[in-house]
RNA sequence: GGGCGGUUAGCUCAGUUGGUUAGAGCGCCUCUCUUACACAGAGGAGGUCGUAGGUUCGAGUCCUAUACCGCCCA
């Protein structure tokens, strides 16, 4: 008996096997190209792993990503690619930049306070202490990455990647800087592009005034005036216009006039627009081009000017006359009070709108003017489309592409410049003498055109997301034509979350074509969200978030890995529950176990003497093969066959269901079953039966290492030193599981359905005789005898063991007829298709009970024969395909065969 | 307003070229500690696949409409 311990003991393997995987190199390509080995014909398959906030802490996102990708990475490393995953990390500049600052708050300090430079010095530190957390919880996920290609986006590599970038936009003409309308975080004070401020419905209120008309002629009166509602009424500050539809009958009169802006007696004109709703609101609008989207595009196209009436802390300017300095929300009350004391205010009404809050930090974001750098985006976004629509790259699944398509035709230009010191810093340095810009790779000492030493840096960094976008070919060693850049450029697979899908996606696709020409991998695998068991998102404030740290500690790794691999489907949310993965530890126990019987197996058969095993050639010929060999092996090759077909269609949690399922429920429920019988047997059974144990467990385990990477790494190497020290002739190569060869379908032999067949009736068999037995509460230790009569009867015959071991019969106690006259005294009967099967029950045989259990089967049957009569005799026998009409035909007359045996067991009962 | 996804057993979900008796895990009921595994084994109950039409010999699967839930974009 083997010595490995009775429960699959997680803690006890992972981090040692892990270590082992790392020290001996399995993570690093099959073939480098920095090395003299070097074998470029051999193909690469490459992913770049989305990286992580290098401060970050893992989450079940993190973990989902790092399964799926390392899944795909061990797939192909098995199947003989030269496999590379560059794991690494993101600056993520407003979130490191804000917990650096918190620190700092609680020293009572600000970053104004201690200065730039100090500042970084103080970032970096921070990133030495907090950056290693995240990558070592990556590393307990298993992740197979190549960690001596680890970067981060702040690396001297990559930051001159960012710079070469930047450089090459600009001198094409396609970054420009001016001042435009922008989303503004006050509470960051930083510009956030487009896709970070999101709009929530809140309730808010609607506030109605009147603006005044100025008189038509100068030092006249006017009472008139056009009721106007806004949710902003601070903006008023900065109104220049008041905009109503030409065909507005009620307003038509006062275009052209002046309206006065309450409270600050500035004159502006009342405009004519056709974006004027006649029936929203009072068919009036303020027109606010400094601090609205809409307005500004109005503006522009009636030539007002921009006010701004808020500073970067949303404080309001000298432009708001006497509410200069006050709080946005402030100046709102005050101004509101005081128009109100002026007799303009109209009322006020409860109101639902969409606000736009920042996506960190969730404050009201403010549309506001401001001098930014801008990526002109649209010849980006047409060749990235262009990508997509010629097939050059696939998204899976596909209808994320119209996803992608409709966010690229109707781009806006990217504002890059943040006003944030955490970040790769504009490379633009402004001349104080000549007052041009010089735009370099290298930083500058002189100015670019007049020579002056008087340059200063611009201020600003970039978006983290601009860098991001260049991080499959910036990590490969771009701008340099590396070997590495040059062997693994383009990547693969960019496996990512599809809540990232602009964020960094279509950035790299656009950035990919842009600065290296080629596409940055051929395929985007997108992931769906993990929620709670009732599918709700996980958020703290529910206190529904399971972290999956502590999940690992409890059930393993390899428990969690599976439930979320097997659990979700391409693009598509996927709920969560401590129950799911419980199941999975179970099943990691399970796959140990049975491990650990096949090992024991293996090791019997070196105890049984030294005597020669009889030899069995590979590929071995069903020939020598008892009835559950031959079934086990095909069902294993059709699982072969699935697996690698689910796997070609990206549908890894089908593929793992089915060999979960052909593992628990084929080979251990049955096979291993058989196995115990045939293990008794003499020698040269004894071997071939170990042999198959031998051979479909390891198979299995190669299925499952993409899954399951420590336990089947564990258990395969048990088997491989099992194996080395007995007879059997079946030797393990090479030396870890990770590296060896995937399991290749082969075709279908011809034999293959016979056996599934002949072996499937006695499973049925089995089935019915314990179902019967359990019906009858015979008790499970006591064996029964047993007349099977069949037409089948020499395939009964043969496996008569198999079916008294798994039915607890008798086995010497088994007739076996091809034809009886007259059923057995005291005996139930059983009908399984083309067998009948009498069970001495006497005592607990009652006539009645009987014929009610009979009759009860033949209606169902009988059922069944009527439906596939009515079923061949209508339009289906001649339209359908004929070996679909042969299915249902061969079904009919095995029903029709039981319904006989029925009837004959019904009747031989007594009417 | 536009687009997308979901709606299948008590719960959470599979079911990908339409093939005719719809599956799993968990939960539930009965029995069993039979030396691989009680993180288990054996048996069982449980679903008119949101609704209404349509295409087809055949629809959970394709088409149309519709309800509800969710997401994305404006």
């Amino acid at each position: 008996m083997t010595d490995l311990p009775k429960a699959y003991d997680f803690k006890a393997t992972e981090a040692r096997i892990y270590d082992w995987w790392e020290k001996n190199g399995y993570f690093k390509p099959s073939s480098d190209p920095n090395r003299p080995d070097f074998d470029p014909s051999k193909k690469p398959f490459v992913i770049s792993i989305p990286p992580p906030n290098v401060t970050g802490e893992l989450h079940l996102g993190h973990a989902m990503f790092v399964s799926m990708e390392d899944l795909m990475i061990r797939y192909h490393r098995m199947k003989g690619y030269s496999t590379l995953w560059v794991p690494g990390s993101d600056h993520a500049g407003i979130a490191t930049q804000l917990q650096v600052e918190k620190s700092l708050a609680k020293e009572g300090l600000n970053r104004e306070q201690i200065g730039r430079e100090e500042f970084l010095k103080r970032t970096w530190a921070w990133k030495e202490k907090y950056g290693g957390i995240i990558t070592r919880q990556i590393r307990r996920l298993g992740a197979s990455c190549d960690w001596d290609r680890e970067r981060f986006t702040l690396d001297a590599g990559l930051s001159r990647a960012v710079r070469e970038a930047f450089v090459r936009l600009y001198e094409k003409g396609l970054i420009y800087r001016g001042p435009r309308l922008i989303n503004w975080s006050p509470g960051l004070k930083t510009a956030v592009s487009d896709l970070e401020v999101e709009y929530t419905e809140e309730d808010a209120t609607l506030y109605y005034f009147k603006y005044m008309l100025a008189p038509e002629t100068p030092g006249g009166s006017s009472e008139e005036y056009i009721p106007v509602a806004t949710v902003r009424p601070e903006t008023i500050l900065a109104d220049t216009a008041v905009a109503v539809h030409p065909d507005d009958p009620r307003y038509q009169r006062f275009i052209g006039r002046k309206a006065v802006v309450p409270m600050l007696g500035r004159e502006i004109p009342v405009i004519a627009d056709t974006y004027v709703s006649l029936e929203f609101g009072t068919g009036a609008l303020k027109i606010t081009p400094g601090h609205d989207p809409n307005d500004y595009e109005i503006g522009m196209r009636h030539g007002l000017p921009v006010l701004s009436m808020l500073d970067r802390e949303a404080k309001v300017t000298p432009v708001g006359g006497p509410y200069a300095g006050l709080d946005r929300f402030e100046c709102r009350k005050k101004l509101w009070a005081d128009m109100e004391t002026a007799g303009l205010v109209i009322k006020t009404e409860p109101y639902r709108t969409t606000l736009p809050r920042s996506q960190r930090g969730g404050e009201i974001v403010e549309p506001m003017v401001s001098e930014q750098w801008f990526v002109k985006i649209q010849p980006l976004a047409d060749a990235a489309l262009e990508a997509v629509r010629d097939g050059s790259i696939k998204i899976v699944p596909e209808r994320f592409e119209k996803v992608y398509f409709n966010w690229l035709e109707n781009i806006k230009d990217w504002c890059i410049s943040r006003q944030l010191w955490w970040g790769h810093r504009i490379p633009v340095w402004y001349c104080a003498d000549c007052g041009k810009m010089t735009v370099t790779r290298e930083d500058p000492k002189t100015c670019g055109h007049c020579g002056s030493p008087k340059i200063e840096q611009d201020p600003d960094v970039l978006d983290t997301w601009f860098s991001s976008g260049l991080w499959p070919f910036s990590t490969l060693g771009w701008p340099d034509e590396t070997p590495d850049y040059k062997y693994f450029y383009p990547t693969s697979y960019m496996e990512t979350g599809y809540d990232i899908l602009f964020f960094w996606v279509a950035r790299m696709i656009m950035s990919g074509l842009e600065y290296t020409g080629k596409i940055p991998f051929n395929t985007v695998y997108l992931h769906g969200l993990i929620r709670d068991e009732h599918g709700r998102k996980m958020s703290k404030s529910y206190g529904n978030v399971i972290d999956p740290l502590p999940v690992m500690d409890e059930m393993g790794t390899d428990a969690l890995r599976f439930t979320l691999l097997v659990g979700s489907t391409p693009g598509n949310d996927m709920s969560l529950s401590l129950k799911k993965v419980e199941a999975n530890r179970n099943f990691a126990n399970k796959l140990w176990n049975a491990g650990r019987f096949v090992i024991s197996a293996i090791q019997g058969i070196g105890e049984m003497g030294q005597e020669t095993p009889s030899p069995t050639p590979y590929p071995l010929s069903p020939a020598s093969w008892t009835l559950a060999d031959s079934w086990i092996w095909a069902r294993l090759q059709n699982l072969v066959r699935d697996v690698e077909r689910l796997f070609q269609a990206f549908q890894y949690g089908e593929a793992g269901r089915m060999i979960f399922e052909f593992f628990w429920g084929d080979f251990a429920d049955w096979y291993v079953e058989v196995a115990k019988l045939q293990l008794a047997g003499d020698r040269p059974m004894a071997t071939r039966t170990a042999e198959t144990l031998a051979r479909v467990l390891d198979t299995c385990l190669r299925l499952l290492h993409p899954f399951t990477p420590f336990v089947t790494e564990e258990l395969w190497g048990h088997l491989k030193r099992t194996l080395a020290e007995s007879p059997i002739p079946y030797p393990l190569a090479p030396e870890a599981l990770i590296v060896a060869p995937w399991p290749e379908p082969r075709p279908v032999e011809n034999w293959e359905a016979q056996k599934v067949a002949d072996f499937t009736l006695i499973q049925d068999i089995v089935r019915s005789i314990r179902n019967l037995r359990a019906e009858r509460n015979v008790k499970p230790s006591k064996r029964l005898s047993a007349t099977l009569v069949s037409g089948y009867a020499q395939l009964l015959r043969e496996q008569s063991a198999v079916i008294a071991g798994l039915a607890q019969l008798d086995e010497n106690q088994i007739s076996i007829f091809e034809t009886l006259p007259s059923r057995p005294e005291g005996h139930v009967a059983l009908v399984v298709g083309p067998a009948e099967i009498y069970l001495p029950l006497a005592g607990l045989v009652d006539t009645t009970e009987e014929r009610a259990r009979l009759s009860k089967e033949l209606a169902e049957i009988g059922g069944q024969v009527a439906r596939l009569e009515k079923l061949l005799s209508s339009d289906f026998a001649n339209k359908a395909p004929a070996p679909v009409v042969q299915k249902e035909r061969d079904k009919l007359s095995g029903y029709k065969e039981t319904a006989e045996k029925l009837r004959d067991q019904l009747s031989q009962l007594g009417e």
